[in-house]
RNA sequence: GCGGACGUGGCUCAGUUGGUAGAGCAUCACCUUGCCAAGGUGAGGGUCGCGGGUUCGAAUCCCGUCGUCCGCUCCA
């Protein structure tokens, strides 16, 4: 792990086609990036494989997908617009900048710059993280809007909605995946930290006396997530906020961290969010966001424990994780060992040679397995580059037509991290790549 | 946003005291009957981040701007 690996894999993702900064033929737009035909393949496995496993592998979880544009009455009621925000102020000699609400005063009753000492330091300015714009044609305050900053205001609005029409009780989830969008001070470290950027979020309500169980255990549940995908245990860990870095809505928080190439970096953050939002929406509103327990005849606001997990630097923690070099008969090979749910392509389709003979085969294994999995196919060069080219893309599984497979009607699989082959009848196929895969 | 370094074809770089851009790799085409990259021949691709200034003339000098990297801050 050092900064050579992040130059790496930025050089992989932009010459393999993953990710492209934004605007690039203009000189490029800070903090965005643009998901090339790998990218956008891989992270959507992503979120597939949390979805899959947040929703579709469970029956106390439903989905949601709400507007980003959204009402200021949200934001005021959340307490995003009075608190996220950041009040900085400069130290003029020293050039340092610091967090106003992290500065205390002295014995003389003055701030002092906690680097030099200086008491020369300009007036704290806040900065709203939300992105503010105007709804209609006319930009006056009366139809002002924001994006939203967090995908999960969207879970607390639809609530009622939610709990009525999928008739599910506490404990039960909303799950939601979507781009959320902060006006970050300081962006940076590639993909980490942009001020565009996509979210996979679960709000679980729960009773209030259940909270501290359930909250455990998503945070082992989450931590084991990254684990069954292939990010070393030793390159996860779980950190515990301190009570006074904790969020404004937040009785307790615990970290997924990465060991990220500068040092451990948030994944996910599982939160206990308590009954503050239900009860702010609902103060706002004039709204009931209660749950009635017909069993007990007992009425009360859910509290909710919130796994908030980054889609794209979770991407990035992947990545990083899958990079790898060995080496094949004394030439290096570098490998992305990305786990076949992760990978862009589970299979590439290879004829050993150009030959107008060997397309009618390589045609019809593609169309056995474009069904099953996402597919690449290469017919340019020799074998040999094209297997290398897909070790650096991850692909698990070559699939080799040559001129035997006219006669004797099978091919051969070729896996990435063993390099072994097997020769498969055609008919076989699609059951030996399934189970291969793993899907 | 502040301080420091940097910005030449997709990538890595060369470009002499300012005279109007080169190489390797990569890509593409054809050849190679070929199973773990870097054989042969040929081709495409750069108004030197962008804008302005100095100059007869700038990739080379000056200013601005955009972007990248490192530090301050960040909490998906």
């Amino acid at each position: 792990m050092a900064a050579t690996d992040m130059e790496e894999i930025v050089r992989l993702a932009k010459a393999r086609g993953f990710v492209f900064p934004s605007a690039e033929i203009y000189g490029g737009f800070r903090s965005t990036y643009d998901y090339g035909p790998l990218g956008v393949l891989m992270l959507r496995n992503v979120k597939d494989a949390w979805w899959r496993s947040m929703v579709q592998l469970r029956t106390d979880v439903v989905g949601l997908d709400a507007a980003i544009l959204s009402s200021p009455r949200i934001w005021e009621a959340s307490g995003h617009l009075a608190n996220f925000t950041d009040p900085l102020v400069d130290c003029r000699s020293c050039k340092e900048r610091w967090r106003a609400d992290h500065l205390e005063a002295g014995d003389d009753g003055v701030v002092h710059c906690p680097n030099c000492g200086s008491a020369d330091l300009t007036d704290a300015r806040a900065f709203n993280l939300m992105f503010k714009t105007f709804v209609g044609p006319v930009e006056e305050d009366g139809n002002a809007a924001y994006l939203r900053p967090e995908t999960a205001q969207g879970h607390f609005v639809n609530f009622a909605n939610v709990a009525r029409t999928s008739r599910k009780k506490p404990p039960f989830g909303i799950a939601q995946i979507g781009k959320s969008f902060r006006n970050e001070i300081t962006p940076g470290n590639f993909v980490f930290r942009t001020r565009e950027f996509e979210q996979m979020e679960l709000e679980f309500f729960v009773p209030p006396a259940e909270a501290p169980t359930w909250f455990d255990y998503w945070v082992q549940a989450r931590f084991d997530w990254y684990v069954d995908l292939g990010i070393p245990r030793d390159d996860l860990r779980i950190r515990p906020h301190d009570p006074d870095e904790l969020s404004h809505y937040s009785a307790g928080t615990s970290d997924v961290e990465y060991r990220f190439p500068w040092g451990w970096g948030e994944l996910e953050g599982i939160a206990n969010r308590t009954d503050y939002d239900l009860k702010a929406h609902a103060a706002a509103s004039g709204e009931t966001l209660e749950y009635f327990d017909q069993a007990s005849g007992e009425r009360y606001v859910p509290y909710v424990i919130e796994p908030a997990a980054g889609a794209t630097r979770t991407m990035m923690a992947f990545l990083l994780s899958a990079m790898t070099e060995d080496e094949v008969g004394g030439e290096k090979r570098s490998v992305l060992k990305l786990h076949p749910r992760l990978a862009p392509y589970q299979v590439a389709v290879l004829p050993l040679s150009k030959k107008d003979t060997l397309a009618p085969v390589a045609q019809r294994v593609l169309s056995l397995l474009q069904p099953v999995c996402m597919c690449d196919y290469d017919e340019t060069q020799s074998i040999g580059r094209r297997y290398r080219r897909q070790d650096e893309i991850g692909t698990p599984l070559c699939v080799t037509v040559d001129f035997d497979s006219l006669d004797d009607h099978a091919v051969t699989i070729r896996d990435r991290d063993t390099t072994e082959q097997v020769r498969v009848p055609i008919d076989a196929l699609v059951g030996e790549v399934r189970g291969r895969l793993g899907l």
